[in-house]
RNA sequence: GGCCCGUUGGUCAAGUGGUUAAGACACCGCCCUUUCACGGCGGUAACAUGGGUUCGAAUCCCGUACGGGUCACCA
């Protein structure tokens, strides 16, 4: 065996610094519990000044999903929660993919092979029968092989598979930052193919062996992997290796017993975004998801995140996703947006309503930005604009600004005349005309303001009132639909 | 089923032996108002359960129930 070869590796080993790594396997998916590992994960080196590491674990061939890293690297871009090391958009494939590191596996294995921890496995692949006990290692007769003879037949060919040898009696303790000690019996533990009969390790394996390499002192990843961290224990053990500090995520979930997922059609990041919610918020609210905190504050930035982050925050028990409260937060940030970065945000989705293109966009804004959960509400709120809805009557009656047909009736033809003779069509003018007019009328300004807004949108609800729909349509729409309203109202008063 | 883990209002959660058991979302009510919204004020609502330990338990121990994870040549 070539010592050389593992002396070169093995000091090649950064230390002296808190180093993180998020490693997802490639399925083309990010969901909503991966983006908060991936947060956690990052939170937790920068919180410590050290490096965050972006390790794709695509050691499945049978999943390869062509294409999928690059929506890991876009979701941790859009987030800004850029690696210090990895594979990026565009870039070579690099050490930090595991199929690029086929031989380093190789050679661990060979090493633990020597050392005792593991050994060849030459049965098939077991049946069907079979697998419903799984292999204990008890059971497994190339266990007990002698070193000759599994070298023999690994010469002449023979396919196997190399296997974690586990101890068969005693316990093995691990503690987990979040958890606490937990102590297993060994003999509930299996003795797992670390290296497939295709030549690739499993997971179990290819974690250990890149975790140790690359000075991972933090290993962060969802509580799945709580029952088999034993295993990785007694390889670390094995070795001869620094155990990390481990840190197992509960995972967040759609309901009371069901983890969030693609098949039941929850959002991902990417949908989320779809869904006109912003970056930030979906951060921000994630991170709440299943982490407190411990003040009343709930409003965080990236960077307060960092300065704040701790893991003894981290709850041991599930999270359900709620999305009314991200929706909560997303209409916070909507509203802390400066005006111009709202407007540039909400023009796609005001082109979707408004297609006149006599109407200047940007009056949108502020009658939106107030009152917007997310931006894919927009169309529908100003979807009046471009057309005159045709309206029934009765929502000109409202009990607080005392209005019925009657009344909304008088209010409109009133307010024409005025409303003609503004010269120029800006909101002081509008508004202080109607104002003007509703003392004038000595009613109070609702009652004139409300069958103005109506005859106006044609709708009950509307962003923004009456003043400013009517200064955005312009004076000759304005004009056009009160005496539409005008019409609508005096036949059915008549009639 | 074995092993491991968890359990505070509908949801997210604070709480580490002594609190009137925070706060946020949602919901409800009131006020303000040019409707809705926004804003302001207020309200409903929780320690899964049974035993211990203790002067005292949401907090510690044991059991039970419920929920989750895992038991792959998937990660």
């Amino acid at each position: 065996m070539d010592m050389k070869w593992f002396e070169d590796m093995e000091t090649r080993i950064p230390r002296g610094e808190v180093r993180t790594r998020f490693a997802p396997s490639p399925t083309g998916y990010m969901h909503v519990g991966n983006l908060r590992t991936a947060l956690y994960t990052y939170l937790i080196a920068k919180k410590n000044k050290g490096k965050f590491i972006l390790r794709i674990e695509d050691t499945d061939q049978g999943r390869l999903v062509e294409g999928a890293a690059d929506v890991i690297y876009k979701t941790l871009k859009d987030c800004r929660l850029i690696h210090d090391e990895g594979p990026d958009i565009g870039g070579p494939a690099g050490p930090y993919i595991q199929t690029e590191r086929r031989e380093i596996y190789g050679r661990y294995a060979e090493l633990l092979l020597e050392k005792g921890g593991a050994y060849r496995c030459f049965c098939r692949k077991m049946d069907e029968e079979e697998s419903e006990e799984g292999f204990k290692k008890q059971e497994n007769p190339c266990a007990c092989l002698s070193k000759e003879e599994s070298d023999k037949r690994a010469a002449s060919g023979e396919p196997f598979v190399i296997r974690q040898r586990i101890p068969r009696e005693g316990t093995t303790t691990f503690r987990d930052e979040i958890f606490g000690d937990i102590t297993v019996p060994n003999d509930t533990l299996d003795d797992n193919v670390l290296i497939k009969s295709d030549g690739l390790p499993t997971y179990n394996f290819a974690n250990v062996i890149d975790d140790h390499l690359m000075g991972i002192t933090h290993v962060v990843r969802g509580s799945e992997y709580l029952a088999s961290t034993p295993k990785y224990n007694l390889l670390y053990e094995a070795f001869g290796w620094e155990v990390p500090k481990y840190i197992h995520c509960p995972p967040v979930m759609r309901d009371r017993s069901n983890k969030m997922s693609k098949r039941h059609g929850d959002p991902s990041y990417e949908d989320l975004i779809a869904q006109g919610y912003l970056t930030e918020a979906v951060l921000n609210y994630v991170a709440l998801l299943g982490w407190s905190p411990g003040g009343e504050r709930e409003i965080f930035t990236l960077d307060e995140l960092c300065e704040v982050f701790d893991i003894s925050g981290i709850s041991k028990s599930p999270a359900i996703f709620d999305i009314e409260k991200l929706t909560y937060f997303n209409a916070e940030y909507i509203k802390a947006l400066a005006p111009e970065r709202f407007t540039e945000l909400a023009e796609p989705y005001i082109r979707q309503s408004v297609k006149n293109p006599v109407i200047d966009i940007s009056l949108f804004a502020p009658i939106l930005q107030p009152r917007t959960e997310k931006l894919s509400d927009i169309p529908e709120k100003i979807d009046f604009f471009d057309s005159l809805p045709d309206y029934d009557i009765e929502i000109y009656t409202n009990k607080k600004s005392k209005t019925d047909a009657a009344v909304s009736l008088e209010m409109l033809k009133k307010a024409l005349p005025d409303l003609e003779a503004i010269k120029d069509w800006s909101e002081e003018a509008i508004h202080d005309v109607l104002i003007g007019l509703a003392e004038k009328l000595e009613v109070k300004n609702a009652t004139l303001m409300w069958p103005v807004r109506i005859a106006v949108a044609g709708k009950a609800v509307t962003p923004g009132g009456a003043v400013e729909i009517c200064h955005i349509l312009g004076k000759e729409e304005t004009i056009r639909r009160i005496n539409i309203g005008i019409e609508k109202l005096s036949g059915s008063i008549s009639g």
